[in-house]
DNA sequence: CCTCCACAGGAAGCGCAGGAGT
DNA sequence: ACTCCTGCGCTTCCTGTGGAGG
């Protein structure tokens, strides 16, 4: 047994820290959801109607990322079939739902799968049309006489890689079916989705709309307490901890998700260092390494001439769109690439300034005309280590040298 | 007050890849 | 196997513009 590993393994199995670790990941959804008392109600009041063998209306729920669209619905839902089963509703009215991720189910075949597989419908892998594999969901809905509840979480990936067919049929169902009945959860970060819907969808789509406010810091705070009561040991964080996960995140738009990601991880690098409790050092500690994670993953799928553009930037850290263009010319013609124009290379920056990873201001200086002043805006040795992994860059970036 | 720089950023269109329908 | 359609990256051409210097 090696010594090294015992220590590890030793300090992995009665953890001074976590409790339960797993009620800080993202898609746990807890018995308490603080300051979202409003939405849960009119939720539950939307959809309660199934509970009299009613279908209920569709609904449309957008607020942005990590206001707790998903864990609210997912919370309705679940109380609603707790419910059900209480008072022994399932004997005369049935009812069932289905949640899809539509990032992850993103054809129109893998919806109506997934959606068939959540309500017990046995549907092929593959081999159907969609089609067919429409047709006999259809039929088993009828067949059985149910109210279905259909969430479709992140919907706007379903609609911008296939159009709004599946939806069209899936609100006009109801016409079809002659027993049973769908209803339909839509849910969105993207607040001009709604408007990209032909007409008819986005009418009967939006029976109902539940919109979630960002969360404010003090709101944050109580969301970490709750969830902190069970994930620690007594004592195991220390002071502001908390507060400051808070703070940072409310800066981000009030998104929870990153409230938690900031505890979670810092708490993981505590433990790692076997220190007895989490503090604020941890917590910044924390906030470097998911800025590093989210600036790696990103720049590693940018495409050839936008790392080229950023390898210029990153090489002159602030300049014009001119100077930008002229040194990523440069680049090109070293790397033996034909550069693009510099119409294109303009809205590169652009992309690259909604990504983030760098800072467009337009200026004008007077005589000197009118431009945009591009600096970097994230960690330099970052951003070209990743960019010296592609083998078409690495020559152009000294002591970053491809191994 | 006017000019004119150095672009921003809109409009239209082209070639291509990949998916759907037949 | 074939056409048709759509989205994407890109080019070409274009009009618009804030303000320092004449």
């Amino acid at each position: 047994m090696s010594d090294v590993l015992r220590d590890i393994f030793e300090r992995s199995v009665r953890s001074r820290i976590f409790k339960d670790r797993k009620v800080l990941l993202p898609d746990y959804v807890p018995d308490e959801l603080p300051h979202r008392e409003e939405q849960i109600k009119k939720l539950g009041a939307i959809l309660a109607p199934v509970l009299r063998g009613e279908r209920p209306s569709n609904v449309f729920i957008y607020g942005l990322t990590g206001t707790g669209k998903t864990a609210v619905t997912k919370f309705v839902i679940r109380n609603l079939m707790e419910y059900g089963k209480k008072i022994g509703l399932f004997s005369k009215v049935r009812f069932a739902s289905a949640y899809v991720n539509c990032r992850q189910d993103d054809t129109t075949y893998r919806v109506i799968y997934r959606s068939s597989e959540e309500i017990g419908c046995k549907l092929p892998f593959t081999g159907l049309s969609t089609a067919e594999a429409y047709r006999r969901l259809m039929r088993f809905i009828d067949r059985l006489g149910i109210i279905v509840i259909v969430i479709l979480d992140e919907i706007d990936f379903l609609v911008r890689k296939r159009g709004d067919e599946l939806l069209y049929r899936l609100t006009r169902a109801n016409d079809e079916l002659r027993r049973g009945k769908i209803s339909i959860v839509g849910i969105t970060n993207k607040i001009n989705f709604i408007d990209t819907l032909d007409a008819r969808v986005r009418s009967s789509l939006s029976e109902e709309e539940l919109v979630f406010p960002p969360y404010n810091a003090i709101q944050l705070e109580d969301i970490l307490r709750s969830r902190a009561k069970l994930a620690f040991h007594e004592d195991a964080i220390d002071e502001g901890v908390i507060s400051l996960c808070a703070s940072l995140a409310a800066k981000e738009h009030g998104d929870a998700r990153k409230a938690l990601d900031l505890l979670r991880v810092a708490s993981e690098i505590a433990e790692r260092e076997g220190a007895p409790k989490v503090t604020i050092k941890h917590v910044h500690m924390a906030r470097a390494e998911i800025e590093k994670d989210r600036v790696t993953e990103v720049v590693k799928t940018l495409p050839l001439h936008s790392k080229f553009v950023l390898l210029a930037i990153t090489q002159i850290y602030e300049g014009t769109t001119g100077e930008i263009y002229n040194r990523y010319k440069v680049l090109c013609r070293a790397a033996g690439l034909d550069p693009v124009t510099q119409r294109r290379v303009s809205d590169i920056i652009s992309e690259l300034d909604m990504i983030g990873l760098v800072n467009a201001k337009v200026v004008s200086r007077g005589r000197y005309g009118k431009t945009r002043i591009t600096t970097l805006n994230v960690p330099k040795h970052t951003v070209l280590t990743v960019l010296s992994e592609d083998m078409r860059l690495a020559p152009l970036i000294k002591g970053y040298r491809y191994r």
